[in-house]
RNA sequence: GGUCCCGUAGUUCAACGGAUAGAACGGAAGUUUCCUAAACUUUAAAUAGUGGUUCGAUUCCACUCGGGACUACCA
């Protein structure tokens, strides 16, 4: 039981000894206790101010005065306005820590029984990843795996848009350069040999724009009009329609890319239960756009395109069907959300995709909807703002995107030229280091990443990301490396620091009770950041821990302790809060080393 | 025009409707006979504005002012 549901529980009595009143326990206020106050924990008397009928001092020192007297591992409390602060006996916190100790799963929630999907990541198979896209990558996945530590069955996705006009391009591009570069004979990873022939075709099409327009045609009529963009459209119809040589192109293409993307998906230590290709699902949903129409709520225009009129919740009237009955990207939407929510028994999907597509996400719940589906509720678009750099947006025509290969090796540079300063690792084997640097490097970026709330714009400046000084992942795992050293010195000195060693007679010290205190707090915070989908929470909680332990090892001798119970107790201590960090950080996805 | 999101120290980020709004970077000033100074300590500095609801508002509501996204027979 934590400190909180603990004293809810009590003063729940409390209130029923002295006031005869019943109250919820869950509606009690019980928070930390700020610091320049005495106490642990405080209870807000406010509210129950109705069934006192007396005012917030008296209430709050009637209840402490009882829970004084009834409570044996309460020790004290004051009451300042309306806040009753109440201190726990030091042995309190002893069995507290001990059952965070006997807890394996400490931080492993019970399982909820739920399913739930998690797409992220879908890329365009036309260029590279960059930056906006680890910031969905890096989501994506700590969510994924936040939701696991909630106790739900999770199952990571990533719908691939591998077909459309913007393929056709980059295809296109690599035909007309004729001299049959592949990844193999040139060394080019996949990705970024299909983005250049991309920007390869933008650079012809741009210049049959000029030509154009200095024929005397206008801008708008010369976009529609450039050759290269015909033969795209034609190309796209070819493949429709199955054509062999584009078909296999197409493949053999795309095959690079995906295997591009697959070596920066594992550079970024991310994975996916299941990959969707839209060139299979994009003909889904057609059904529904007919069960609309028997139901009433699309109707079919003269053209024969179909729409879902929307005007009454304050929206517009959006297209379902084109006139000449191909769907469009809404129509696969449904279809795919529909699927998937019958084959997998999902009791929630999550969609992390920018923000640039709320008005999307908003029109896919409201159709579904009306289309009957009561899952649509449990549709959660978790929605994130774009990634800015000091310069500005990031725009490809002006070359300012941040490619994620690029940001990586960055990175790892950065720190290793950070560790080499500090010349603290001259017996590390090369390969040692390297795996040191990338495990810094990735921790900086992720971290950097993770701590800001995502709907919220964020700036990423790429020289304070590797900062390894302040709220930085670095830090925290300098702090673990700090820890695993003092534990490894006692191991050389033969000093045990085994959980069974604590013994329940220590009082720990205001620090200590901190330290624990907090630790205590971090099932509670998987649960709030689970609640909200915010693997931020938990980046903040592990800065905090990591910060107070700080603290604490700046001034308490450990290894120097004379007390043999003392010094096993706080060789402990600082043990779980090393392996909480390791949970917390793992919900992130960032590892923590040994040394650095 | 419509829908949605965001405005907090110089900067980057925090704060279930709770106490005197927290950190970090940067600025100023300190701390190494010590288990990692990538640390710690001290210090200056902020809720865009006006109303409303409340015992209490950065948080909820309304309006104003700023910034952004979307509003395609594109995906």
């Amino acid at each position: 039981m934590t400190p909180e549901t603990f004293i809810q529980t009590k003063a729940a009595e409390a209130i029923k000894s002295l006031y005869g009143a019943d109250v919820e326990q869950g509606s009690l206020q019980v928070q930390v206790t700020r610091k320049e106050f005495e106490g642990d924990y405080t209870l807000v008397v406010f509210p129950l101010l109705k069934v006192s009928h007396s005012s917030p001092e008296n209430t709050g020192k009637a209840i402490g005065e009882w829970l004084r007297e009834n409570v044996s591992e309460i020790a004290g409390y004051n009451c300042v306005k309306g806040f009753l602060n109440i201190s726990f006996s030091p042995l309190y916190w002893n069995e507290l820590f001990n059952d965070i100790l006997s807890d394996n799963d400490f931080g492993q929630l019970p399982s909820t029984g739920q399913n739930i999907m998690v797409e992220f990541s879908s890329p365009n198979t036309n260029k590279p990843l960059h930056l906006g896209h680890i910031r969905n990558n890096l989501l994506g996945d700590s969510v994924s795996r936040l939701l696991k530590a909630c106790g739900n069955n999770v199952m990571k996705v990533t719908l691939v848009n591998d077909r459309g006009v913007h393929i056709c391009k980059s295809m296109l591009a690599w035909l007309k350069a004729g001299n049959g570069i592949t990844p193999e004979n040139s060394g080019k990873k996949g990705d970024h040999l299909v983005g250049d022939c991309y920007v390869a075709f933008n650079d012809i099409y741009k210049k049959e724009v000029d030509e154009l327009v200095a024929g005397g045609m206008t801008k708008d009529q010369a976009e529609k009009e450039a050759p290269s963009l015909k033969e795209a459209h034609e190309m796209l119809v070819k493949w429709e329609e199955g054509d062999k040589d584009v078909r296999e192109l197409w493949k053999t293409m795309n095959g690079w890319v995906m295997d591009g993307f697959d070596k920066t998906y594992r550079e970024l230590g991310i994975s996916f239960d299941k990959t969707y290709f839209e060139s299979e699902t994009y003909l889904l949903g057609k059904e529904l756009v007919q069960k609309g129409l028997d139901m009433g709520v699309f109707v079919k225009d003269p053209d024969g395109s179909v729409w879902c009129d929307l005007t009454a919740d304050g929206l517009d009237r959006k297209l379902l069907l084109r006139s000449d009955g191909t769907s469009v990207y809404m129509t696969q939407d449904l279809g795919t959300a529909e699927r998937r929510f019958s084959e997998y028994k999902l009791d929630s999907h999550v969609y992390v995709v920018g923000n640039e597509q709320n008005y999307h996400f908003q029109v896919l719940k409201l159709i579904l909807g009306k289309l009957g589906f009561k899952w649509a509720d449990d549709i959660f678009h978790l929605s994130y703002g774009m990634v800015e750099l000091p310069e500005g947006k990031m725009k490809s025509r002006e070359g300012t995107v941040v490619d994620a290969d690029d940001l990586l090796e960055q990175m790892y540079d950065e720190a290793r030229k950070t560790s080499e300063e500090s010349g603290k690792l001259a017996d590390m084997s090369d390969d040692e280091k390297a795996q040191l640097y990338r495990m810094i490097g990735l921790g900086a970026l992720k971290y950097f990443i993770i701590k800001v709330d995502p709907k919220k714009t964020m700036l990423f400046n790429p020289k304070e990301s590797i900062d390894f000084n302040g709220n930085t992942g670095p830090f925290i795992q300098y702090t673990h490396a700090r820890i695993k050293s003092i534990l490894r010195k006692a191991d050389d000195q033969g000093i045990s620091h085994k959980a069974a060693d604590v013994l329940a007679s220590i009082e720990p010290s205001a620090k200590e009770t901190r330290l624990i205190k907090l630790l205590s707090t971090y099932p509670a915070k998987v649960a709030e950041a689970g609640a909200a989908y915010s693997p931020a929470v938990i980046a903040n909680y592990a800065y905090d821990l990591a910060k107070e332990f700080n603290q604490y090892y700046h001034d308490t001798r450990i290894l120097q302790e004379e007390d043999q119970d003392v010094r096993r107790f706080r060789l402990v201590l600082i043990q779980t809060v090393a392996e909480v960090l390791v949970k917390a950080m793992d919900i992130l996805g960032i590892q923590l080393p040994e040394r650095m």
